[in-house]
DNA sequence: GCTTTGCATTGATTCAGATCAATGATGCGG
DNA sequence: CCGCATCATTGATCTGAATCAATGCAAAGC
């Protein structure tokens, strides 16, 4: 198995033991823009470990209001956040590859290695704590400040995987966006344009090149 | 130690031998309302598991707006979340007693306990479903969608620790609603006068009585 | 008993962001 | 190269909730 990420993820804590043992268990998986790789309220039948691309995690309302929950980029895990039903859809913005395994082999691994629940408790755990970032930001913050904390975070989400750079790739759409940060494609489009305009960033195609961050880091902060 | 919890918490599925353990590294504490439990960015040196009261949990931008993450009730722990430092402030609403744990104690129980992490690690994935339903929620519901949620949401956790009844205890103040629920002070108060007035719901002192469950669900849903 | 203090409620007005409505880009299939 | 589809931008207008501003109301202190 070739896994780009294996130092930034869960396994790079990994005996090699314990590694060789996780590749018997993973299936490659990929999948293509837009496609569905699972639904809310589906059965939790498997477990992936992305590899390559980015994948939207969401939740509808009956009446079609969406909110996504996160973007997953290689190295995130899917499929924690549920015992027996998966509480968000994914689906696949790029094209995706992962790592897959049975949750039944996942549940009976995590039983046996001690070592890798705790990071995987660990993961949760950060995961956990960007939620409640993510609650700060969609209660009490301003759509300007939405799209700067946005874009500083995707910035410290691409460096962590070895990716860093002042230009920023977005692969999602604005309604990606909107949906995530509580706004609507317009207030997104307008928004960056007004940074764009105002010097801060530079609009470049599937993504923005930061400009100014000295002056981002003092809206995300005020 | 007497924990009226102990059937809802983590502890419910520990082995006799374990809560004796578990017992004996345990500090009753108790906190007077208002007095704070934690602060944002305190090192984290220890866990707390409520078993009688309730607790705000929130983070503060640098010029005073808040967001409260949730509200710790019995059963609930304290300080999971983080790694060296709290990444959220707590402090009492009504009169706290909880069960302390220096963090170096809980750390090392739980590395020889792989049980008790696995059941630390579920409830780890419980918080963060909640989380992404309170994402849902600021990101995409109105204010008095919000309100209805916020209201069946709390009677189905008093309802998880043996307190069912249609008539809520609402022991934090409109602000605490408000800066939980992403609103202002005079919306919550309005929307709640509202909601009496169609009679779903009847405002009593400290709580609400829900007058017409069926109507909340439909809010809810839609 | 009266005043203070700290919520909570209610009303009037404002405003940030939503909604409604075109108009541009970009890219793909034939 | 053209026609169509999708996505993004921009402008005009509207509105739900915020803000501003009293007023109510009950417990605490004197």
């Amino acid at each position: 198995m070739s896994c780009k990420v294996r130092l930034a993820s869960v396994c790079a804590s990994l005996a090699p033991d314990e590694l060789a043992l996780l590749d018997s268990l993973a299936h490659p998986t990929s999948f293509a823009p837009k496609e569905t790789i699972f639904s809310q309220g589906d059965t939790a039948q498997t477990v992936y470990n992305i590899t390559d691309g980015m994948v939207r995690l969401y939740k509808l309302l009956p009446d079609g209001r969406r909110q996504i929950v996160g973007f997953a980029m290689p190295g995130d895990f899917l499929g924690l956040a549920m015992r027996d039903a998966f509480g968000f859809s994914a689906d696949a913005i790029t094209p995706v590859t992962a790592c897959s395994f049975s949750r039944a082999a996942y549940s009976a691994l995590i039983d046996t290695k001690p070592h890798l629940l705790r990071r995987l408790h660990d993961y949760a755990t950060h995961e956990l704590t960007l939620a409640q970032e993510q609650m700060m930001l969609l209660g009490r913050r301003t759509a300007e400040e939405r799209i700067v904390c946005f874009l500083l975070a995707m910035r410290e989400r691409w460096s962590k995987i070895g990716r860093d750079s002042v230009t920023i790739e977005l692969p999602m759409s604005r309604q990606d966006m909107a949906d995530f940060l509580g706004l609507t494609i317009e207030t997104v489009s307008r928004t960056l344009t007004r940074l764009a305009k105002t010097k801060t960033i530079l609009i470049v195609p599937d993504g923005v090149r930061l400009m100014d961050t000295q002056r981002m880091a003092n809206m995300a902060a005020a």
